[in-house]
DNA sequence: TTATATTATAGACTATAGTCTAAGACCGCG
DNA sequence: CGCGGTCTTAGACTATAGTCTATAATATAA
């Protein structure tokens, strides 16, 4: 199953209405760029566009997806030997750190907004992101380790977790300027990882239970 | 300042197209109704209808806004004498099954996605709603009854507490059909609540701290 | 190599949310 | 009563996301 030319012409228009449309919404803004603009500015046309993303929300939605490898890379700077507890703090704080920082709050908007729209086929309910999967793997590691007891609802848990993740970001987009992302989100987390470890945390945990 | 003859036609205008915009989305679904067609089986028109509502969320908008009557009333048939933990589940049960049963995920939908297109001026910013308020009423009365310690941060709890309603609400979209709204709340809730009263909880409500 | 099938792209077209302006109806005031 | 001003409404108009169809270029198979 070799290349064809045709394909790898195919790929290079895509990669420059993506470049382009990634360039204008960060000059313009999303809600200010028309895809007449986008397939203008890329020498490309409508059918180009609509042959290559969904729809506009597409291309946020593809540079969205570049946050799981950030998360692979991020996961092997947290120290092997810290807590669950502090793992999982890490991993909030090198996520806020991201999200406001390399995405911005204008794709993360758009993205919550698909989530919203294609309610069925999004990205936040495949468990097979890497998000997941290395939540998950925390919470294995911690049964383990014994912090964390043996019964405890493996993907549950995951999902509640990363439920306070979206609480946080969609927080972040409806509370306006004076929402400070990572101070919001550290506080947040912290009283839920309280209970989580009150609940469910094993021997090692200094769970008094 | 007596209502002149004009006003009342205007809200008898307003009132026939929020009703019969009501009627055709609960029949078709949101996305599946024009702003043409409301207007036009309303006997009125495009300005009439923008006079009225700033989009066509706005219709949405404005019948959500009615359960802040329903907390109203909701809590008064909680028992003085529940607990704070007691008291919040069952603020959340109730608002759940409103939000499921009276108001419906479709209105729900559009309401999250107003939440975050109208980044400033939203209705969840606005911290006198109801909600907060009830919420913030029933931290106070914690606080006096030595269930919370004296020096939480009132605001910021309530905050915390209605974001557990907002993550959980968000990922009942986000996460299609088998999402079962209650017991997501439910297991939740009681987690995050764990984890308030392990940080907060006073002489009287049995925390060891 | 030629014929047939496939596919990417161009761009006209549609659907629809929201804006804008004019006009008519009603109001209050002299 | 009548006049100037104001509010409500009608509906044409604009902007724009997304669809659809035709075409040309390329791939495939004989």
């Amino acid at each position: 199953m070799t290349t064809t030319n045709r394909q790898t012409q195919a790929e290079q228009t895509k990669q420059r209405l993506f470049d382009t449309a990634l360039e204008l919404f960060n000059k313009k803004g999303f809600d200010n760029v028309s895809v007449d603009e986008i397939v203008k500015q890329s020498n490309s046309s409508k059918g180009a566009f609509y042959g290559h993303f969904k729809s506009k929300y597409g291309i946020f939605i593809e540079k969205f997806k570049e946050i799981d490898s950030f998360y692979e890379e991020f996961v092997r700077t947290i120290p092997e030997e810290a807590s669950f507890n502090e793992k999982i703090l890490l991993l909030f704080e090198g996520q806020m750190d991201y999200l406001a920082n390399i995405l911005g709050k204008d794709l993360m908007r758009t993205v919550y907004i698909s989530g919203l729209n294609d309610t069925d086929e999004n990205f936040f309910a495949n468990s097979e992101r890497s998000l997941y999967r290395i939540v998950r793997g925390m919470i294995k590691e911690a049964i383990e380790r014994g912090e964390l007891q043996k019964d405890v609802d493996i993907q549950r848990l995951t999902w509640q977790i990363t439920r306070c993740m979206r609480g946080t970001l969609y927080d972040w987009h409806a509370f306006g300027e004076t929402f400070d992302l990572q101070k919001e989100s550290r506080e947040y987390i912290e009283v839920f990882m309280d209970g989580v470890m009150g609940r469910y945390g094993g021997e090692r945990s200094g769970n008094r239970k």
